[in-house]
DNA sequence: AGCACGCCGACT
DNA sequence: GTCGGCGTGCTC
C-alpha cells in the first residue's frame, strides 16, 4: 500500500514534521506531491499538504487513511516544496506556515465544524439548535457548560460532528450557449419562427453566422437575446446550455502596444550584461544602481523580453505602494496578455484567477509585491526586484522572510540571474557588491540628461522664531509661485491622523490607550481618538477627565490637519490627500493617482506612500515637512531610511523638461543623512554610514537576530527572557554579542508586555541549534504564557 | 490548535 | 462523592 507524507495544518512545534497516511485505492492514481488533502488528526479533521509519496513509513503505529483530496492538481510545485523546507529552517517558522504563505490568500482553506442532530435526539432538541437540524460549532460562542453538554450528546450518539471545507476564492462560472444546429437546419427552423419573435430570429442569425461559437449569456443579453428566448431555444433543442469559467480581469484599462526604446550607452551595457547571464543560465546577482530617472525600468523590460525570447519566464517584484497602474500598464503594453499581476489590493477572486493563469503556464511574466516571489512560475529566466532597499520586502510577521533571500534561492534553483535595482541600495546589498558577491552595474546619468532637482534645506529652529506655521516661508512662497504657473506640488508629511496627541493645558493630562503604552492620535473626520497599534477608538473628550478643565488642545500636526491648513492658506488650490485613511477602499489609491496625474488637482499631500514610484511630469515642487520623523526613532537604520526617503521624494520633482525644486524642512539641518540627500550623494552616504555601522557593530558587518518575548505579566516576561539570555551567553562563543533583555520601546501592546534580546554575531555555528532549543523549551513548558518569536535579520531593533 | 485525560479543591 | 477548573501531553 502507498503511503503519503503530509504536513498537517496545525502550526505548532510538536507537529512541525510530516505525518504518514495511507492512500485509499481510489486516490492512488490521482494523488501527487503538492496537493492538499483532508486527513483525520486525533479526533479532528484537518487540511494537510502532501510533500512526498513512498511505499513505506518509519512510523510504527497504525496508519490512518487520507479522507479526500482538496485539489485536483498540485498547488505547490516541486520547487516550492523544497523552498518551504529551507524557508521554515531559515526563518524559525513552521513548515505549514511557509506552505500556506505560498498560496494566494483566498485559497487557504479552513474547516468549519458543524453539529448535526441525529434521529435519536428529535424530540429533545437542546436549546442551542434553535429548532434547526444543523448548526455551526463556534467555540467562542458557547460557554463551558454548553460545551460539556455537546460533548455528552456526542458521546451518546445523539449528535454528530461533521466538517465542511471552506475557501472563499472560487472560479466564476457563467452560463453560455452553443448551437446544436448546422446552417441548413437553422434555415429550416427559421421557416416556422414567427416574424414577431424578434429575439429568436436574432439568436438564430447569430448561430448561423458563427456556428461553432460558444456565446456567453451576458453577450447574448447585450445583443438583445433575453432570458425567455434562451429558455425556448434550449427547449426547442436549438442550443445547449454550458458553463464557462470567466477569468476576472484585474486590469482596469486596456493598453496599447509599446516597443523597446532606444537605450543610452549605460543602459545598453546593463542589458548586455544581464542578457548574457540569462543566456548562460548563471545565478549571478546584479545590483543595478541608477539615479532616479536613469531608465532602470527600460533595462528591466528589455532583459525580461530576452528571457521570454529564449522560452523562459520572468518575475518582477516591486514594493507594495509602487505597484500602480502606471508601472503595470507599462509592462503590459510590452508583453500583453502574458502578464499576470499579484497585488494585495486586488480582490481574493482576482488574485486566485491570476494565480491560476500562472500555475497553468498561461502567464509568462509576473509582476507583483513581496508575496509574488512564491508565484508558481516554471522555468524562470530572470528575477527582478525593483527598489530592492524597500522595507516592504521583509515580512513583518511569521514567516519573517526577506524576499531578497528567497529570490536568491529560486535563482539558484532555476539557474537564472537576479537583478536588484535601486537608486539608494541597502547597505547590505551595496557592501556585497563591493566584496564581489554581487555584480555592480551603474546607471549614473539621468535619461536624456535631465538636470537633478535643486534642493534647499530650511532650518525649522530659525523658522519657528518668526513663523509658527507648519509651512516655512520659503515653501509657501514657492507653492504660490507654482500655483500661478499651473504646475503641480507634492507635500510629504510622515504622520497620519489630525494631530499626534491631545493634552490638557491645565494639568498636562494626555489620553493614553488603555491597552498599550502609547498616547492616542486624534482623528477629526471620525471624531475619535485612535490607537495606531491595537485599533482602540474612543470619543474625543471635551473636558479633561482628570481635572475637568475645558482647555484641551492638540499638538503635533498630521496629514488631516495639514490638508485643512493648506486649504486655508491656498483657497483656490485643488488639494488631494493620500494616506492609509483615504486609500483604505479598493481602487481609491488608483483614483487619487489618476486624478492627480490628469492634473485635476494642484497639490498632492500625504504620508510616505506618495514618495515612491510615482511619475508626474507636471510636478516641479516637492516639500518634505518633517524630514526628521524617521531620525527620531532610536534605531540603527534611521539614517538610512531618512536618506532613502529624501532621495526618493526628491526624484519626484521635475522629471520632464522642467527644472524641479525640493524643499526639506528639518530641525536637524546638519545631520549627514539630510545634507547628503541634498546633493543626492549616495557614495558619500554609503561610506559615512558604513563607518558608523562598523563602529556600532551593526549590519552589514554583523549578522543579527532579534528574540521577542511577551506575556500578560511584565515580571514573568522579564524573568523568562533573562533565563533565555543567560542560556545563550553560556552556549554561544564569547565573540557573539547578546544584548538584553530590554523592554521594547513600546513595552505594553494589547495588554501584553514585550521584551527583546538582540544577538549580533559573525560566525556562530551553534546558534541555530541554540535558538531551536529556546523555541522547543518555550513551548513544552507553558512558562506562564510566554510567547517567543525569532526574527532573523530584523529590519529594526525596536 | 483542539481535544482528552488526570489531578485537585470546592460544594451538594 | 462529584463537578469543574486548569496543567500536560498527543495527534500518522
Amino acid at each position: 500500500m502507498q503511503v503519503a507524507q503530509i504536513i498537517v495544518d496545525v502550526p505548532t512545534r510538536q507537529t512541525n514534521n510530516p505525518y504518514s497516511y495511507l492512500i485509499p485505492e481510489n486516490l492512488e492514481e490521482q494523488i501527487q506531491p503538492g496537493m492538499r488533502v483532508q486527513v483525520p488528526f486525533g479526533r479532528r479533521r484537518v487540511t494537510g499538504f502532501v510533500i512526498g509519496l513512498s511505499d513505506k513509513t518509519s512510523f510504527d503505529g497504525k496508519l490512518k487513511k487520507i479522507s479526500s483530496l482538496v485539489d485536483l492538481s498540485p498547488v505547490i510545485t516541486p520547487e516550492l516544496l523544497k523552498l518551504s523546507e529551507w524557508m521554515a529552517d531559515k526563518t524559525f517558522s513552521f513548515k505549514i506556515s511557509c506552505l500556506q504563505t505560498m498560496l494566494p490568500g483566498g485559497m487557504r482553506t479552513k474547516f468549519k465544524k458543524k453539529l448535526l442532530a441525529t434521529d435519536q435526539i428529535r424530540d429533545t432538541y437542546p436549546a442551542i439548535f434553535h429548532g434547526q437540524n444543523e448548526i455551526d460549532y463556534d467555540r467562542q460562542k458557547f460557554n463551558n457548560k454548553t460545551i460539556a453538554e455537546i460533548l455528552a450528546l456526542r458521546k451518546s450518539n445523539q449528535i454528530k460532528v461533521h466538517y465542511e471545507l471552506s475557501s472563499h476564492a472560487k472560479p466564476i462560472l457563467s452560463r453560455a450557449y452553443k448551437s446544436k444546429l448546422n446552417q441548413q437546419q437553422i434555415d429550416h427552423v427559421l421557416i416556422d419562427v414567427q416574424k414577431r419573435a424578434v429575439g429568436q430570429r436574432r439568436l438564430l442569425k447569430m448561430l448561423y453566422e458563427q456556428p461553432s461559437q460558444t456565446f456567453l449569456q451576458s453577450k447574448l443579453l447585450h445583443e438583445g437575446v433575453g432570458r425567455q428566448v434562451l429558455d425556448t431555444a434550449v427547449k426547442q433543442g436549438w442550443v445547449t446550455e454550458t458553463q464557462v469559467r470567466r477569468i476576472r480581469n484585474p486590469f482596469l484599462q486596456p493598453v496599447s502596444r509599446s516597443y523597446p526604446l532606444d537605450l543610452n550607452e549605460d543602459q545598453q551595457t546593463a542589458v548586455n550584461r544581464i542578457n548574457n547571464a540569462i543566456g548562460k543560465q548563471t545565478d549571478t546577482t546584479f545590483l543595478l544602481e541608477g539615479v532616479t530617472g536613469s531608465g532602470k525600468t527600460e533595462v528591466y523590460l528589455q532583459a525580461m523580453a530576452h528571457a521570454l525570447s529564449i522560452g523562459k519566464t520572468a518575475l518582477m517584484l516591486v514594493p507594495e505602494i509602487t505597484l500602480t497602474p502606471q508601472i503595470v500598464g507599462r509592462i503590459r503594453s510590452r508583453f500583453g496578455d502574458q502578464v499576470a499581476m499579484l497585488h494585495s489590493a486586488m480582490s481574493s477572486g482576482e488574485r486566485y484567477d491570476e494565480w491560476q493563469r500562472i500555475n497553468s503556464g498561461q502567464a509568462k511574466v509576473v509582476v507583483g509585491v513581496r508575496s509574488a516571489i512564491f508565484a508558481p512560475l516554471k522555468n524562470i529566466g530572470l528575477i527582478i526586484m525593483d527598489e530592492e532597499h524597500d522595507s516592504s520586502y521583509k515580512q513583518s510577521d511569521t514567516p519573517r522572510y526577506q524576499t531578497r533571500d528567497v529570490a536568491k534561492w529560486r535563482a539558484v534553483y532555476n539557474h537564472c540571474p537576479v537583478v536588484l535595482g535601486s537608486a539608494t541600495p541597502s547597505l547590505e546589498s551595496r557592501a556585497r557588491a563591493m566584496k564581489g558577491v554581487y555584480q555592480l552595474i551603474m546607471l549614473p546619468h539621468r535619461f536624456n540628461n535631465h538636470a537633478l532637482p535643486h534642493v534647499s534645506i530650511v532650518d525649522m529652529k530659525d523658522e519657528m522664531a518668526h513663523n509658527r506655521h507648519i509651512l516655512s516661508k520659503r515653501l509657501s512662497n514657492l507653492i504660490t509661485d507654482r500655483l500661478e504657473k499651473h504646475e503641480q506640488i507634492i507635500l510629504l508629511l510622515n504622520r497620519r491622523g489630525y494631530s499626534s496627541f491631545i493634552m490638557c493645558r491645565d494639568c498636562g493630562y494626555v489620553p493614553q490607550c488603555p491597552n498599550c503604552d502609547i498616547s492616542l492620535t486624534m482623528h477629526k473626520d471620525t471624531h475619535t481618538l485612535n490607537c495606531h497599534l491595537c485599533g482602540h477608538k474612543e470619543p474625543i473628550p471635551t473636558v479633561c477627565p482628570k481635572c475637568h478643565s475645558k482647555r484641551i488642545r492638540h499638538y503635533g500636526i498630521g496629514s488631516q490637519q495639514l490638508e485643512e491648513q493648506v486649504k486655508d492658506l491656498f483657497p483656490t488650490a485643488r488639494v488631494l490627500r493620500m494616506d492609509v485613511d483615504t486609500t483604505r477602499k479598493k481602487g481609491s489609491h488608483e483614483a487619487i493617482i489618476n486624478k492627480f496625474g490628469a492634473h485635476k488637482a494642484d497639490i498632492l499631500l500625504g504620508t510616505q506612500m506618495i514618495a515612491k514610484g510615482l511619475d508626474f511630469p507636471e510636478v516641479t515642487l516637492v516639500g518634505v515637512l518633517n524630514a526628521d520623523s524617521a531620525l527620531q526613532f532610536p534605531d540603527f537604520r534611521s539614517s538610512e531610511r531618512t536618506f532613502q526617503l529624501l532621495t526618493q521624494v526628491s526624484g519626484r520633482s521635475g522629471r520632464a523638461d522642467k527644472q524641479g525644486e525640493v524643499v526639506i524642512q528639518t530641525f536637524n539641518p546638519d545631520h549627514y543623512a539630510i545634507q547628503l540627500a541634498k546633493t543626492q550623494d549616495y557614495e558619500k552616504f554609503y561610506h559615512t554610514e558604513m563607518r558608523i555601522r562598523h563602529l556600532g557593530k551593526y549590519p552589514p558587518y554583523y549578522f543579527t537576530i532579534k528574540i521577542t518575548g511577551s506575556s500578560p505579566s511584565e515580571k514573568q516576561t522579564a524573568y523568562e527572557m533573562h533565563q533565555i539570555a543567560g542560556f545563550l551567553r553560556r552556549y554561544l562563543t564569547n565573540k557573539a554579542i547578546v544584548l538584553g533583555p530590554t523592554p521594547k520601546t513600546i513595552t505594553r501592546v494589547n495588554n501584553r508586555y514585550f521584551y527583546q534580546i538582540i544577538i549580533k554575531y559573525r560566525q556562530e555555528p551553534k546558534l541555530k541549534a541554540a535558538l531551536d532549543d529556546v523555541l522547543v523549551k518555550s513551548q513544552t513548558k507553558q512558562q506562564g504564557g510566554l510567547l517567543i518569536s525569532i526574527d532573523n535579520e530584523p529590519l529594526d531593533f525596536m
